[in-house]
DNA sequence: GCGACAG
DNA sequence: ATCTTGTCGC
């Protein structure tokens, strides 16, 4: 896949924010796409940091969404070094770099990109998710584990229910999504072109027994096999 | 000043 | 995220 170079990753925490304020108003969410029938692959990607290799690993693995077969994956690894920390709402600066190498190197076109991390869900709109479909020109979608920003209420505990995650001038900025009964809700939020109720169709056609959608459980499990 | 804080 | 043991439930 192409990659734009917008900027650099070397950069301190004030001066990443400043990019990020630079590219919210290049957020894009109309999506190519009218319906679920239209999306035949998605893809999902993790990054895994094992502290005792101190080696930091990224997988993207490439799936038919119809039956949920491998098309394609691709695991690429660089030492723990030179990567930018963790902070609270600058997760791309520290994952984006390797996360690109992988896109670059992946040969099918995913119509979608899942993403372990928000996406418009944000203080500044520019999660992991939207910063990575701004830069590769792809419908992206972020699907986090817990709340960075927003505020909502608690979804029924049903499998299919889901509330709303709403800023604090009451704006919808993503879906507060139970993806099986009994287990923690998804927080799901647009990434880069494309809209709310498909990200989240997207989602739910991604969970069937487990609480994290499919093409995440593979990307974060081949984010963590050795390579020998 | 205090609390909240993706991975 | 990492590190880590037992425990509960299908």
């Amino acid at each position: 896949m192409k990659i734009k170079k917008l900027h650099d990753w070397q950069v301190s925490p004030q001066e990443a924010i400043n990019i990020q304020n630079k590219l919210k108003n290049k957020v894009i969410l109309a999506s190519p796409y009218q319906s679920l029938e239209e999306i035949k692959t998605v893809a999902g990607c993790d990054v895994n940091y094992e502290k005792k290799s101190a080696i930091v690993q990224a997988a993207v693995v490439l799936i038919r969404l119809k039956d949920w077969t491998i098309i394609e994956k691709v695991i690429i690894k660089k030492p723990l070094k030179q990567s930018f920390p963790y902070i609270p709402g600058l997760l791309s600066f520290r994952e984006a770099p390797l996360l690109l190498l992988a896109f670059q190197k992946i040969k099918g076109i995913p119509d979608v990109i899942l993403f372990d991390g928000h996406g418009i869900a944000h203080p500044r709109q520019l999660g992991l998710a939207t910063h990575i479909g701004i830069l590769i020109n792809k419908s992206t979608i972020g699907c986090a584990k817990s709340l960075l920003w927003g505020e909502y209420n608690e979804p029924e505990n049903l499998k299919g229910a889901y509330s709303f995650l709403t800023d604090k001038n009451l704006k919808v900025i993503g879906a507060v999504l139970r993806t099986r009964k009994d287990v923690k809700p998804v927080f799901v939020s647009s990434g880069y072109k494309i809209n709310l109720d498909l990200a989240v169709e997207v989602v739910e056609a991604c969970c069937k027994k487990y609480r994290i959608p499919e093409p995440l459980r593979l990307a974060h499990y081949y984010s963590k096999t050795k390579l020998h």
